[in-house]
DNA sequence: TTCAATGTTTAGAC
DNA sequence: GGTCTAAACATTGA
């Protein structure tokens, strides 16, 4: 599913499920999508094994977002050390002994979901047997995450996204290092994206995608904010005009904050983790048109193909 | 049936 | 180095 505006309200729904909760146990039905981030990547039992043991016994203390990863940040607890099972709960008084620990970075690139389903007297039973709670998941539940209250699944079909564990914040950063400002943060001004574009060369398509740039924006988003400033996404990156990219900016941060605020787009399956539609595919001016009539000059929109993805764009309002 | 396309990223080729 | 393509994988529609 994954643009900003959807990673962000799956982080603020999960947030609202799971933070506070330990995790109990963790089942890997498909081990590779814990061992790296390469698209070549193979099963590596080390990862595996690091991945369960690192978090295994941490409290989810928070879920943050950088572009369109989400962090999970863990207490730095170890199952037998202070998140252990009697002494911590009675012992409620210092809750500041939980300090953060690691971190979870959570990829869904095409197709990665979350779901969480509330223990019940029916799961509890399923879990008592490893046949039944095997019976219990769907044939994309990858990564199943025993929590305290509750059991959170992470599904994906294409099986392109991936889970990695970091021991420290120091460790999790160096995740990002080749990563862009955040759109909607202070960071993102006019003069930022004037230089970053003057630098390359290539569409403005291609380099509004690039998440070195400016971290969360994909297909979607790209096609939207271009329509909105009235660039053609194949103009070259380093020849618009001061004015164009003023109204490129305003676009991105207008489209970005309006598509979090009606819980990102849901176009093909996808689905908020409450199961309704995001509605902002309902305003979408031209990602999904192609071959209908511009809702600004009523031509048609055309489609083609830029930097590896089919872009739509009005002939006559983008330039 | 076969082929192309799908919200993404990256490694490897030039 | 920048810039482009193919690949990781499954499903769906033409």
């Amino acid at each position: 599913m994954p643009e900003l505006p959807e990673v962000e309200t799956l982080r603020r729904s999960l947030l609202d499920k799971v933070k506070g909760q330990t995790v109990k146990k963790i089942i890997l039905r498909w081990p590779k999508l814990v061992s790296g981030r390469g698209n070549l990547r193979r099963v590596s039992l080390k990862k595996s094994a690091e991945f369960v043991r690192g978090i295994s016994g941490c409290k989810i203390l928070n879920i943050e977002r950088r572009g369109k990863n989400l962090i999970f940040v863990l207490s730095g607890g170890r199952p037998g050390s202070e998140t252990s099972s009697g002494a911590s709960r009675t012992n409620t008084t210092k809750p500041e002994a939980l300090l953060p620990g690691g971190r979870m970075i959570v990829h869904l690139k095409m197709s990665g979901r979350f779901t969480y389903k509330k223990a019940n007297a029916a799961n509890e039973a399923n879990e008592a047997s490893e046949a039944n709670a095997a019976k219990s998941y769907g044939p994309h539940d990858h990564i199943i995450f025993q929590l305290s209250r509750g059991v959170l699944i992470y599904n994906d079909v294409r099986k392109f996204g991936y889970l990695i564990y970091y021991p420290s914040q120091a460790a999790a950063e160096k995740h990002f290092e080749s990563i862009g400002v955040e759109p909607l943060s202070a960071e993102f001004t006019p003069e930022y994206l004037e230089s970053a574009l003057k630098k390359r060369g290539g569409s403005i398509k291609s380099v509004l995608m690039d998440q070195s740039v400016v971290a969360g924006l994909g297909n979607i988003y790209c096609d939207e904010a271009l329509f909105a400033s009235g660039i053609r996404p194949t103009h070259r990156a380093s020849s618009l005009r001061p004015g164009d990219i003023a109204g490129l900016y305003r676009a991105v941060r207008v489209i970005l904050s309006r598509a979090v605020k009606l819980g990102g787009s849901s176009v093909r399956s996808y689905r908020l983790m409450s199961g309704q539609r995001g509605r902002y595919a309902e305003k979408h001016k031209v990602y999904g048109r192609a071959g209908e009539k511009c809702l600004r000059c009523g031509r048609k929109l055309k489609s083609a193909k830029i930097a590896g993805r089919t872009t739509v764009f009005c002939k006559n309002c983008q330039r």
